[in-house]
DNA sequence: TTACTCCTGGCC
DNA sequence: GGCCAGGAGTAA
């Protein structure tokens, strides 16, 4: 569940809450959700884990779908939400299933981690994360300023890949999911099958924008809620109904009225309209319309 | 590139 | 009971 926006909604709605208290506890009552990561000096998860009460929270930051939680002495843990996960913080009050963090700050309020599937995790780093941490495997975020329509092209382009997956690549762009993926393909009317390689520099354009326009109109609903997703508060976002075609195989287009599609791409349900997401062949090398990305 | 894996919950 | 899911790492 957890794109770019649904991360940010939770760093924002956590952050002013948070940064500046010291923690208290710092209860981690699964191995399974701590990574070390050999090429940061802060050490071992569990030495971490062990560290952390008495630290205070000096920056909650975010790169792609990773919450930055930054602590005293340049250390801190890199949390991934996974598919399931969630970060809130409460006054008390029962806590859920599947809560496996859970840490106590002095103002008494308690930020709990609950993640169902386990997908997420958390790593310890120090911060800013060092070569090797972040770089490598999460690539320049999606809002990044200083990611331009050019550079934005230039890092995904190059490949035969179906554009879909190679917005989906977190080491070119990081922050995009599934969800975001096919919103932004459509409102930039292209085809999610299409070679990367065959679209025209006009569509990278269109495309970049429509990643901007998409993720910024997300974040500002406060990300979006199927079931599980909540931000930092508990509460649920409203941008579902603002999807135009993923969740929305059957329906109508709301541009063309022709039936909105759900294929499964490289293992992805991927949904689109087969009427304003016609495939985009520039230089014309394949005469033929079959479906791209299979060969 | 593809396919399988981790895990739980919700829906048919 | 089976299938599907917003992610991402790994092995083949």
């Amino acid at each position: 569940m957890p794109e770019l926006p649904e991360v940010e909604t939770i760093r924002r709605s956590l952050g002013a809450a948070v940064v500046g208290q010291r923690v208290m506890t710092a209860e981690f009552r699964r191995e399974d959700i701590l990574r070390s990561d050999p090429r940061t000096s802060a050490g071992s998860a569990a030495r971490c884990a062990a560290r952390t009460p008495g630290s205070r929270i000096r920056d909650l930051g975010r790169v792609g779908k990773h919450l930055v939680v930054h602590l005293d002495d340049d250390w801190g843990w890199i949390v991934h939400l996974g598919m399931s996960g969630t970060l809130t913080l409460s006054d008390g009050g029962p806590e859920a299933d599947h809560t496996h963090v859970v840490w106590t700050t002095e103002d008494g309020s308690s930020l709990r981690f609950r993640d169902p599937r386990r997908f997420g995790g958390w790593t310890a780093a120090e911060i800013p994360p060092p070569e090797g941490v972040l770089k490598g495997r999460v690539g320049i975020d999606a809002l990044d300023p200083e990611l331009d329509a050019a550079a934005f092209a230039a890092r995904l382009a190059e490949s035969r890949s179906p554009v879909k997956c190679r917005l989906l690549d977190q080491r070119l762009v990081a922050g995009l999911g599934n969800i975001y993926v096919d919103e932004a393909l459509y409102e930039a009317g292209i085809h999610p099958g299409t070679p990367a390689c065959h679209l025209s520099s006009a569509s990278w354009e269109r495309l970049y924008w429509a990643v901007r326009r998409i993720l910024a109109s997300a974040i500002d609903h406060r990300g979006t809620t199927f079931s599980d997703f909540r931000d930092g508060r508990g509460l649920t976002g409203d941008n579902w109904e603002r999807l135009r075609v993923y969740g929305r195989a059957g329906a109508a287009c709301g541009r063309c009225g022709r039936q909105v599609e759900k294929m499964i791409l490289r293992g992805r349900g991927t949904h689109y309209c087969p009427g304003c997401q016609g495939e985009e062949i520039e230089g014309g090398e394949t005469g033929d319309d079959s479906f791209p990305g299979t060969t």
